[in-house]
DNA sequence: ACAAACTTGACTATTTTAGTCGGGTATATA
DNA sequence: TATATACCCGACTAAAATAGTCAAGTTTGT
């Protein structure tokens, strides 16, 4: 139960942005070299959070991008979400007419998993930007 | 961040082994009909499952698994360590010279996934195999 | 004009996953 | 004691996901 790198660094990333706090935009060249992150990875995600609107771009030189709000009203789970990172560890209730291994009733351990993703979803809804930042 | 069908499987074929409540061996056999996971995969996790004592096996005609414990005592967390399942989101802590990303120092959000891990392992460590066959 | 920086979409090597396959061994029962 | 059922064990593999890279742009400050 990893977790993907993708979501991994654009959590660092965000939090190096909000860390710095500066009043410019901040280049994905200075990130990459910060946090030992590929630029070429980074310009990927970043399409990402910007079309999720967590970040805003400024073009040409001294550009780089922006946080759109305060890191305290960035949640976590907005930022796993821009990713395309599903926080469903299981995949047995995409398909909401079969079941569980395409059986019509649901798997005897639906529910857990079910509890499981709440958990989860709760831990990401609650985690904001802001708390990483402060230590 | 899903989990891997192993895990799940493994989880799925000891609930209906709970649920069964024979006084018998079960057979690997009935588990996969009645659950509709692959036997021979079945075979394969079962293997793991002895190794990590969870369950005893009963060879030759008329033999199966039996469970070595009362469902009540028997941790989801053991099951996901008997399978390998690493319940670490994130790699960067395995070496523990080296930080995240190859750099000396921890990374950024180091301390955020330390806290994902433990909540997710709390609750596989807090929910047994009986609180699956009830309702 | 030029360099810094974002934009876009396709491409790819590697790793992981989700199994399968083949050839065993043990044992209850007829 | 033959046989069928069921566990045992390790190697193998096709398909998918992951973790990036690459190429060819566009935008804009100086």
């Amino acid at each position: 139960m990893r977790l993907n790198s993708k979501s991994r660094y654009a959590v660092m990333a965000l939090a190096d942005m909000a860390n710095f706090k500066a009043n410019k935009p901040i280049s994905l060249r200075d990130i990459s070299l910060r946090q030992s992150i590929s630029l070429l990875y980074l310009e990927q995600i970043f399409q990402k959070l910007k079309k999720k609107n967590i970040v805003q771009s400024v073009r040409g030189i001294n550009g780089g991008y922006v946080l759109t709000k305060n890191p305290k009203q960035i949640k976590l789970l907005d930022i796993f979400l821009a990713l395309d990172e599903n926080v469903k560890t299981v995949g047995c209730k995409k398909d909401s007419k079969k079941g569980c291994n395409g059986r019509s009733s649901k798997c005897i351990t639906h529910n857990l998993w079910d509890e499981l993703d709440v958990h989860i979803n709760n831990f990401f809804e609650n985690k904001k930007l802001e708390d990483l930042i402060r230590n």
